[in-house]
DNA sequence: ATATGCATGTCGCAC
DNA sequence: GTGCGACGTGCATAT
């Protein structure tokens, strides 16, 4: 029927069942999902033992295997991409049995009973797009500095000073010190506070014209005021263009070397 | 019924029926397991989106949420556990929202089809035990000599030789060099000819009277015949000794630091 | 609370 | 293949 094409569920089966489906899924390459009583042996890069306990056994059609307990991020066992697996039921117990090559490491996983046991066949193609963190949008300054304004010259990053760190700090054309507080969201009012007290902090040891610019994508309500009244600058930065950047310096790293390089 | 108390299973549910289900998980903060056609965009640390595609979502007791694609290893968006939860379902839509502060972070699951939902009530209480890695045993090594033999004294670890990397290389307590191999399991012939190899490389430059330990938790099939051959000696050392020893010097690293600088 | 280092880290990319 | 660095690293521990 068209429901098992899709995939299979069984709830509270017998072991057997459990691994016909679970022998079934190997073969088909599917996602197999196993709620259960379980304890688990692992043993290669280290040797690890799991008493015991209710949990999740999860193999993907990669070979990757992950036993999560009901609680934390990290599975508590896992075997990477490219394992290769078999199932064999025993009268009493299920056993499931991942082995990897390069390094050779291999999980046994032993059910006492099953819970649930599913099947699916999972078609995923969508993209995944990972945007620039704010600690990106400081290393694309440093690597372009044009993005905050023409003639910009870093002169340090993450820089000590006495109420925290200068995001980056640098020069600008005229020589005049910037300091540059960076929000890869919407700059609210205490972006502003949080910059007006490292210039306060690095004004008396300057010795010259100090300048302090909020960079982020945009400003919140009310906060352009603020700056202007505290003397301080604001330039718009998206995260998205600093995630470019990066990108195409990453691909252009080797060319542009030689750009810089050639005599 | 009994089986509800333990768990609930829809296959192929409508959204509202899913996110009844979802709903109640949260509230009974049981383990939830969603297969279906998603999208998922999260924002915090930095920003992503994640186009339509079939995958599996988890949501643990502990506010702990995974988004798992049908490949890989890792999660391909999280959520670390102290994540609150809430669901919606629209006319054709299904929104599972996770919040967590400190840092601020939500990731926004948005399913168009639902496969299976499972809400599970897991107990795990059993323990999970490490044993040593052969990293590990190096480190007990020169943590604690005699581990190897008394009045042993390391030099260095990991030195380069032209082969390749000596595990631990030391002095015993008649002044002459000894080059120790370390491995975590039965140690096989190859480990023979790898510590051979090494001596091999090392006696030119010597200078004086140098030894060959092979360390490990046992020696496999005819290798005990092969090491008195080539004139290197074993010395029995298991993985979970040096889970001990390393444990133990966790705990009283404080108080044997006092041990040896009292005045 | 922050800072430092380890991990069965995993993963991607250059060499 | 192997080495090196980044990661929404996570995580434990010491400060």
């Amino acid at each position: 029927m068209q429901e098992q094409d899709k995939q299979t569920v069984l709830t509270n089966p017998t072991l057997a069942q459990a691994a016909e489906v679970i022998g079934k899924a190997f073969v088909q390459r599917r996602t197999l999902i196993v709620a259960g009583k379980c304890h688990v042996h692992y043993t290669g890069r280290a040797t690890s033992t799991l008493e015991l306990g209710e949990r999740l056994l999860i193999i993907k059609a990669d070979g990757a295997l992950l036993v999560h307990r009901p609680v934390g991020y990290e599975p508590v066992n896992w075997q990477p991409a490219g394992s290769v697996f078999h199932v064999q039921s025993k009268a009493d117990s299920l056993e499931v049995h991942g082995v990897k090559q390069k390094p050779r490491e291999s999980v046994r996983v032993t059910f006492s009973e099953v819970f649930m046991v599913s099947s699916l066949s999972l078609e995923d193609a969508g993209e995944f797009l990972l945007y620039a963190s704010e600690e990106d949008m400081h290393r694309a300054i440093l690597l372009k500095p044009s993005l905050l304004e023409p003639g910009f010259k870093p002169i340090s990053y993450e820089k000590k000073v006495e109420p925290g760190f200068v995001d980056v700090y640098g020069e600008d054309k005229n020589g005049r010190l910037v300091v540059v507080e960076v929000k890869r969201k919407t700059a609210g009012k205490e972006a502003v506070l949080q910059l007006a007290k490292y210039i306060d902090a690095i004004k008396d040891k300057a010795g010259r014209e100090l300048r302090g610019v909020l960079v982020a994508p945009s400003l919140g309500k009310d906060v352009q005021r603020l700056l202007v009244t505290m003397g301080l600058e604001f330039k718009a930065l998206d995260p998205k263009k600093c995630a470019e950047v990066l990108k195409k310096a990453e691909t252009t790293k080797l060319e542009s070397f030689f750009d810089g390089n050639h005599c």
